[in-house]
DNA sequence: AAATAAAAGTGTACTTGCAACACTTTTTAC
DNA sequence: GTAAAAAGTGTTGCAAGTACACTTTTATTT
């Protein structure tokens, strides 16, 4: 399909790539959200988003949206799916791609984000978004949800080193609802590569937590046979 | 964000879309493909795909390209992933998204299908395929092998009324490795929404094997609570 | 120095779903 | 009537998951 007549007859539209930015902290899961400072639609919110360029690939301008907004170019992200509807946005039709993205929310780029005009935002809370930007924080949310029961992704939200607490903490808020500590434990007991460091957390027990962090290498060895 | 100036600095893009349409036949699945039986590129086989059109939505697309190819237009589709590396189609910058379809082998438009130089291919036989196609049947085989172990989409590529021999035969191709006998029927036995018809198949056995059906009003129900 | 408070850490019994496994029944063709 | 070919049918064992409550440790307070 090497013709350049054979394309010239169809039409082209803008492709974009709107970012859901999960973080986790207090217990619960939260978005990284925008809110237009200027009209028209001022005060309204909506997902971190951009246009894919020439030259760029969609899989870049994903990872270049987000790492605008937050300073971070290393995330776990993944594509969720393609939106495609005639009139999905009211300006020109716009074909856009959404991608969920694990930032550790201790991490990100405080001056970038207030530049932004952008705002953790928990999930219960989360507004009215503008287009179909709700149903992509669906969407999002559900395959994250799905990969996190499959793989352990989430441990992307977490600092290198976490307590056994904060990461059962995040797999309830992941989930919506709460764990069996003593049945989480020995689950996580029989993953190795989910290992102590040898550190303790005291800063949120007098008795001390012991320290764990993901191993990847012992965890790519399990599965790459 | 309805300034025309905002959109206008950014480019535009063909969207394509490609359709993995999976058969099943002689306890195998099977793709259709086409083979270009003109220049340039004669002889390559390709996935049956096309381009998006002003005031198309991109699912009715990828419906549009199933139906032109098969004469069917009612079949389980579903959405796999949008491609987008530059220069995954050498000719023009195309992002292109998969979509895989079911389809009843028995039903579609013969005619049709010769007339677009299109094949059924066994899977284990499956040729190199043009761009990055050989990639999409990876991933869209993957998604519905998933989508398979939870929902009974592969009901979408038997007739109306199947044996449980059949089915069974189906979900062996379907996972690629064989299942026993006794397990799956208390199995499909629990699923009250796969219900005997009454009717006898003989075509297949002495003895007879009692047709099934899937009602879909039940299989609703006993999710949408 | 003793009491208190607050989170970390630990083991067992039960239930349930999945996996392994082989023979009988029915009917047509020879 | 016998042979062939596919349909149909139950039980047992195992493994994984679930339910469930008390002890340990240490900083803080009195």
């Amino acid at each position: 399909m090497a013709e350049q007549a054979f394309y010239s007859v169809h039409p082209k539209f803008h492709a974009a790539v709107d970012c859901i930015i999960f973080g986790f902290e207090e217990g619960e899961l939260s978005l990284l959200l925008l809110q237009r400072n200027f009209e028209p639609a001022k005060g309204e919110w909506s997902l971190a988003g951009g246009f894919v360029e020439d030259g760029e690939n969609i899989d870049d301008a994903a990872r270049r949206v987000v790492a605008e907004l937050t300073g971070l170019d290393d995330l776990y992200m993944r594509q969720v799916h393609t939106y495609g509807e005639v009139e999905r946005d009211p300006g020109e039709r716009v074909l856009s791609t959404a991608y969920y993205a694990l930032v550790d929310i201790k991490k990100y780029d405080r001056e970038l984000v207030r530049a932004h005009n952008a705002f953790w935002i928990k999930l219960p809370a989360i507004p009215r978004l503008i287009f179909d930007h709700n149903r992509m924080v669906q969407d999002a949310l559900r395959f994250m949800r799905y990969q996190a029961t499959v793989k352990p992704v989430g441990i992307n939200l977490l600092p290198e080193e976490f307590t056994l607490t904060q990461l059962q903490a995040l797999y309830e808020a992941i989930l919506g609802e709460p764990i069996d500590k003593r049945n989480f434990r020995k689950r996580i007991a029989q993953m190795d590569y989910i290992e102590k460091t040898g550190g303790i957390d005291k800063t949120l027990s007098r008795k001390g937590a012991a320290l764990y962090r993901f191993n990847r290498e012992k965890y790519d060895g399990n599965f790459k046979i």
